[in-house]
RNA sequence: UGACCUAUGGUGUAAUGGUAGCACUCCGGUUUUUGGUAUCGUCAGUCUAGGUUCGAGUCCUAGUAGGUCAACCA
C-alpha cells in the first residue's frame, strides 16, 4: 500500500529546486532539439524520454525543435522519421519548430549587436583564424578585423545577407574575449556563408547562424525553462548565456541550459557519423537494418515503444560516462513481450520425425494456448500429423539423465499434444541422423483428462507437422560488434570489430496460424525466442526478424 | 602540460552529513506441459591519502584515473 517514494534524478531535483525558489510552475517548458541530419538512435530515446517524461510529470509543453541550422547535412527525410519516432514512442508534443522559423528574429538581433558593437565581419581564411585562435593552454589572439566601425560591419554583414560574398570568404564573428579560458568565448562564429538550398528555407538565406549564436536564442525564443542536452555541450554554456544576455528582457523567463551524459550502449556505436558509415558501406541494409541502435532499426527488430520508454527509466541518467549493457535493453523486450506476445511452434533447424503408430492420413486439430501469462489471449487450433519436424538439438540417441530432450527409448511430452517415446532412427553416411521413429501414447493428449494425460515426463517440445507447415525466412541477429565499446579503442577502427556472424538466415518451418501475420506482429517461438514479422514479407514470403531468444540455461549448462 | 566535468558491486543507478539500497548480469534452490515465466536465495561496491565532524559515499584539500574543450558541424 505504501507507495514508495522514488528518487529523483539530478535534474528532476534541480527543477524542484527551482520551483521551491519561486518558479512558477506554469514556466515550466521543455524541448527535445534534434538536428535532421540523420536517424534517431536509443541515446536519443534517453533525451526523448526524460524531456517529455518531465513533460508529463509536471504537466508542462515540450516542444519538438528541428535545429536546422546547417542546410549542407539537413533532409525533410531526417524531419519526417524523427516525428514518426517520437510519436512511436507514444509521446506529444506541444509544438513542432524549427530553428529555421527563427532565421528573420536572429537576423535582428544580429543587427542589433552590430550595432552595439559586439560582433563583427572577419574576411581572414578559416586557418588563419584559427592560427588566432590559441589553443586550450595559450590565448588566443585578436582578429586585425576585430576593430571594425559599425558602420563598415552592417555594410559588410548586409553584402554576406546579400549574396555578395563567396562562400567561406567572410563570417560575422562576436566581440568576446580571444584570451578567454574558454574557446568557445574566443570571438566564435555567429553566421556563416553558405549557398545551399534549405529544406524549409530554400534560397530565401545564404548566410546561416552557427549552432551556439541560434539555440539558447531558440530555447529564450520559445520561453524553455530548462534546456537540456549531453555533456559535450557543457563547455557551450558560457556561450550559451552570453547570447542570452545580448536579447534577454528580465520581464521574461530565462532559460537554462544543464547537461547529463549520453547513453551508451555496450557491443554497438552511438555516434551518428559511424551510424552513417555504416549504412553508407553497406554493412547494414540502412538506417532501420535490425541490428542498428536506431529507433527505427530496434523497432523492426522488434521492440516496443513500452519496453524502449521503460529502458530509459531504469537506465536513469546521470552525468558520468557509462556502457549500458545491452542485457539490460534486451531483459526490458523479454519482459514485456513475455506479457503480451502470443506463442507459437516453429521448427528452425528440422529434423523429420515419424510416429509409427499414428494412422497414415489422420489429423487432428490440437488445441494450444495462446499465451499463459495472459489468458485472455484465448486458444488457437494446431494440426497434428504422423510426421513432423522438431528441433535437431532436441535429440540426440544417447545421452545423460540431465538431457530433458529425446533420446532412443525415452519419452517427452509434444507441446499441446501426445507423449512420444523414441525407438529408432535413420542417419546418412555421416552420421546425422535423418528421421527419427517414434510410438506415441493415443491417451497422453494434453488436456484430454485421462490419467494419461496428466503423466509427467521431463521434457517438453514444440514441433511443427510436416503436411501443415509453411516455410519461412528467419533472420536471427547477434550483436553487430564483439567489442563491448567498439569505438573506445584509439589505435583501432570501430570496424575492426564488426561481428561476421550478425546475420544468419534460416529457412524455417512455422505452424499454419501464422500465414494472415502482419508486418510487425511479434510472436514468441516456444522455447526459442521473440520474433516479429518483417517488413520484407510478401504474400508468398514470410520472413521473421529475432528479436532477441529466451533466456537458456540448458546451453550454457551444457558447454 | 590550462580550464571544466566525473569517480558507489561485472553493468546501470539510489542514498540531499546519520543502517550503502534497487535493477540488470552471473551463480544456486523451488515451481513449471516452454531448460521460458514466476518465486526464493548466494556472490559482489563507496578511486587513494589527508582533513572538518559525535558521525563522511556525501563537505574541504591534494593526488590518481577517465572524459570534455581549439569545425565557416550540431
Amino acid at each position: 500500500m505504501n507507495e514508495e517514494k522514488k528518487s529523483l534524478n539530478f535534474i528532476e531535483q534541480i527543477i524542484e529546486e527551482d520551483l521551491a525558489n519561486g518558479l512558477p510552475k506554469e514556466k515550466l517548458r521543455f524541448r527535445f532539439p534534434p538536428e535532421p541530419n540523420g536517424y534517431l538512435h536509443i541515446g536519443h530515446a534517453a533525451s526523448i524520454c526524460l524531456n517529455f517524461g518531465l513533460g508529463l510529470k509536471y504537466n508542462a509543453p515540450v516542444n519538438l525543435r528541428f535545429d536546422d541550422t546547417n542546410p549542407a547535412k539537413e533532409e525533410q527525410e531526417y524531419v519526417d522519421s524523427i516525428m514518426y519516432d517520437v510519436q512511436w514512442l507514444g509521446f506529444k508534443w506541444d509544438k513542432v519548430l524549427y530553428s529555421s522559423d527563427y532565421f528573420q528574429q536572429l537576423y535582428d538581433w544580429t543587427i542589433a549587436i552590430i550595432k552595439d558593437g559586439k560582433a563583427y565581419v572577419d574576411d581572414q581564411s578559416s586557418e588563419q583564424m584559427a592560427l588566432q585562435k590559441g589553443t586550450p593552454t595559450e590565448p588566443g589572439t585578436d582578429s586585425p578585423n576585430r576593430n571594425r566601425s559599425v558602420e563598415e560591419n552592417l555594410e559588410l554583414f548586409l553584402k554576406m545577407k546579400n549574396s555578395e560574398f563567396e562562400e567561406g570568404s567572410h563570417v560575422l564573428r562576436a566581440k568576446i574575449d580571444m584570451k578567454h579560458v574558454n574557446m568557445h568565448m574566443r570571438d566564435p562564429i555567429m553566421y556563416r556563408v553558405l549557398k545551399k538550398h534549405h529544406h524549409r528555407t530554400g534560397n530565401d538565406w545564404c548566410i546561416y547562424p552557427m549552432y551556439d549564436w541560434t539555440h539558447g536564442e531558440s530555447d529564450y525564443f520559445e520561453q524553455i525553462s530548462h534546456s537540456i542536452c549531453t555533456l559535450e555541450f557543457k563547455s557551450h554554456r558560457d556561450l550559451y548565456d552570453w547570447y542570452v544576455d545580448q536579447v534577454y528582457d528580465p520581464n521574461l523567463l530565462r532559460p537554462k541550459q544543464r547537461e547529463f551524459a549520453r547513453r551508451n550502449l555496450s557491443y554497438t556505436v552511438m555516434s551518428k557519423r559511424k551510424l552513417l558509415q555504416l549504412v553508407e558501406e553497406k554493412i547494414v541494409t540502412g538506417w532501420d537494418d535490425p541490428r542498428m541502435p536506431t529507433i527505427s532499426g530496434l523497432r523492426r527488430r522488434g521492440y516496443t515503444p513500452e519496453s524502449l520508454r521503460n529502458f530509459s527509466e531504469i537506465a536513469g541518467i546521470a552525468k558520468r560516462d557509462n556502457v549500458t549493457d545491452v542485457a539490460l535493453l534486451e531483459f526490458c523486450i523479454k519482459d514485456h513481450l513475455n506479457k503480451t506476445a502470443p506463442r507459437v511452434m516453429t521448427v528452425l533447424n528440422p529434423v523429420k520425425l515419424v510416429i509409427t503408430n499414428y494412422p497414415e492420413g489422420k489429423e487432428e486439430w490440437l488445441t494450444a494456448e495462446n499465451n499463459q501469462e495472459d489468458k485472455r489471449a484465448g486458444y488457437r487450433e494446431v494440426p497434428f500429423s504422423r510426421e513432423i519436424y522438431i528441433e535437431q538439438e532436441d535429440f540426440q540417441e544417447e545421452a545423460n539423465k540431465k538431457f530433458f530432450r529425446l533420446k532412443l527409448g525415452g519419452e517427452v511430452r509434444l507441446k499441446n499434444g501426445y507423449i512420444i517415446k523414441a525407438e529408432s532412427c535413420l542417419k546418412d553416411e555421416n552420421g546425422e541422423v535423418t528421421e527419427i521413429h517414434c510410438t506415441y501414447d493415443k491417451d497422453s493428449l494434453s488436456g484430454s483428462g485421462t490419467e494419461a494425460s496428466t503423466r509427467k515426463v521431463k521434457g517438453t517440445l514444440h514441433w511443427v507437422s510436416i503436411k501443415h507447415a509453411l516455410k519461412a525466412e528467419v533472420r536471427v541477429y547477434d550483436r553487430l560488434f564483439t567489442h563491448e565499446a567498439p569505438d573506445s579503442q584509439k589505435d583501432k577502427d570501430f570496424k575492426e570489430f564488426l561481428n561476421p556472424d550478425s546475420l544468419t538466415i534460416i529457412d524455417a518451418f512455422i505452424e499454419p496460424s501464422l500465414k494472415e501475420a502482419k508486418v510487425l506482429d511479434r510472436f514468441q517461438f516456444q522455447r526459442l525466442g521473440y520474433f516479429c514479422v518483417d517488413k520484407d514479407t510478401t504474400s508468398t514470403k514470410l520472413v521473421f526478424n529475432r528479436t532477441v531468444p529466451l533466456r537458456d540455461s540448458w546451453t550454457k549448462m551444457s558447454e
